[in-house]
DNA sequence: GATAAAAGGTAAATAGACAAGACCTTAAAA
DNA sequence: TTTTAAGGTCTTGTCTATTTACCTTTTATC
């Protein structure tokens, strides 16, 4: 290839791609899902109830927690008191639904995994050159919670929460942002722990490590440690789903 | 402020914004315009093509180069050879169209061009990693081609496509598109020229020593640069839109 | 046990956005 | 003068989303 490469047409323009409301509601979902405000277990606010905060209609929200039902990361129970659940374990049942979501994004998920890696990266270096007396007090605090999380769902929550709390360092709020879609359009919102096995303590390290680089002020390596911990978060994210894609039966 | 901190209702969920159709077509146009794409006194192809380059309907091609003509960076010409033209010098006639369309996003401005240092400077930091001999061959065509620009449509066009180049060399597309983003939505596609008076020679030392810090794979440096370079570029843009906003009658 | 309340489930009517197509107007090229 | 290529206007149909209302299920609570 030789030089400029404008393809697509005679001037970049490729065909627009408009997302429906229900689309967004559903992206909205499974990143919330994805960062742990809702964790496993847990029961989403009522259709009416999401429907007001979304601004949008009651149909709208039922098209959007109908799919995220589909998936198989929802539950839905009726009477009083029901609501739709996060569902815990679901991987072995909804492989199927696995396969036709994730299979055509398999390239782009490699692509974005590596996306998140510098883009964390960046972060940290940021968040390290700017930190200031009440992020620092933010980190120290979400680094707390992180280390004396128990439960798989805890440590997935109070992860995310640390990571936000650098984001919230950096002092650059679409970054943070754009941070947040990357999580959620690689995971897709499913509630994969990755940080399974042996990996756990690792990780727990790792956390530790990037919060005190970041505190100390250390830009080089907070950038470096940040690059190590999501490289490796995403190869393992990358094992799960191949395991789970690859034998939809005989997974656990 | 204390620890935790989430806003937004009990669970992070504002309410969504669903773009339009017009919406989208009218900044990809403006950032095409943006890009360099369609220079200064060009004509965008036909409506008709338009709509189907774009995959969309004639109206709705026609509500968005509307809008872009309420604010001036459009000009129609009607009859045979009519057509869109992109207009050469509008700021003065429409200041009070750019004071409605930015006053207020001004915040985001500001915080958006932080954003897109730090972007770029990550950009330039990975092309220099990362950069094989393909991309170098690009890199090198595009600096030869924007230092033998002398019309300033022309030097807007090759800086971009220079910066583009770069972005390619990091071998990451996601990264790419969202500067690309950034870039639109920062000048909002209007033609404004960073590189004005005496900048303009500091500018072009300054893409090439850009370019050689990525061909020579120093990454730091070509990081640093490109810190420096946008923030350059930002501030000058700022100062430009604030004299655009602050006296819209007695400039040139 | 009866009842009220709180949740999901369903459906019809309305409004708005978009697409498709026909047709008119303008003005330059032939 | 005629043709032609462009923008300008209009109508109609379709799809989506909103609105609103009502039904069904279950569980607290009296």
């Amino acid at each position: 290839m030789g030089q400029g490469q404008r393809r697509a047409g005679q001037a970049g323009l490729e065909p627009v791609r408009v997302p429906s409301a229900a689309d967004e509601v559903a992206d909205r979902l499974l990143t919330a899902i994805a960062l742990g405000e809702f964790s496993v277990g847990e029961r989403l606010p009522p259709e009416r109830e999401l429907a007001e905060q979304l601004g949008v209609s009651r149909p709208t929200v039922r098209i959007a927690v109908g799919r995220l039902r589909e998936i198989g990361c929802l539950e839905v129970v009726r009477g009083r008191s029901g609501g739709h659940y996060v569902r815990t374990g679901w991987r072995a049942e909804s492989a199927d639904a696995v396969r036709r979501t994730l299979m055509p994004k398999w390239e782009r998920v490699h692509t974005l995994q590596d996306t998140r890696c510098l883009i964390e990266s960046l972060i940290a270096r940021t968040a390290a050159e700017r930190c200031g007396a009440d992020e620092a007090a933010d980190i120290r605090a979400a680094l707390a919670a992180y280390e004396s999380a128990s439960e798989p769902a805890e440590v997935r929550s109070t992860s995310a929460g640390l990571h936000e709390a650098i984001a919230r360092a950096a002092h650059n709020e679409p970054l943070a942002v754009y941070s947040r879609q990357l999580l959620q359009e690689i995971t897709a919102g499913f509630p994969i722990e990755p940080y399974s096995g042996n990996l756990t303590e690792r990780s727990l390290a790792e956390h530790r490590a990037l919060a005190e680089a970041v505190l100390a002020g250390e830009a080089e390596r907070a950038a470096r440690i940040a690059r190590e911990h999501f490289t490796i978060t995403g190869e393992n994210l990358r094992a799960i789903l191949e395991r789970s894609t690859a034998e939809p039966d005989s997974a656990s």
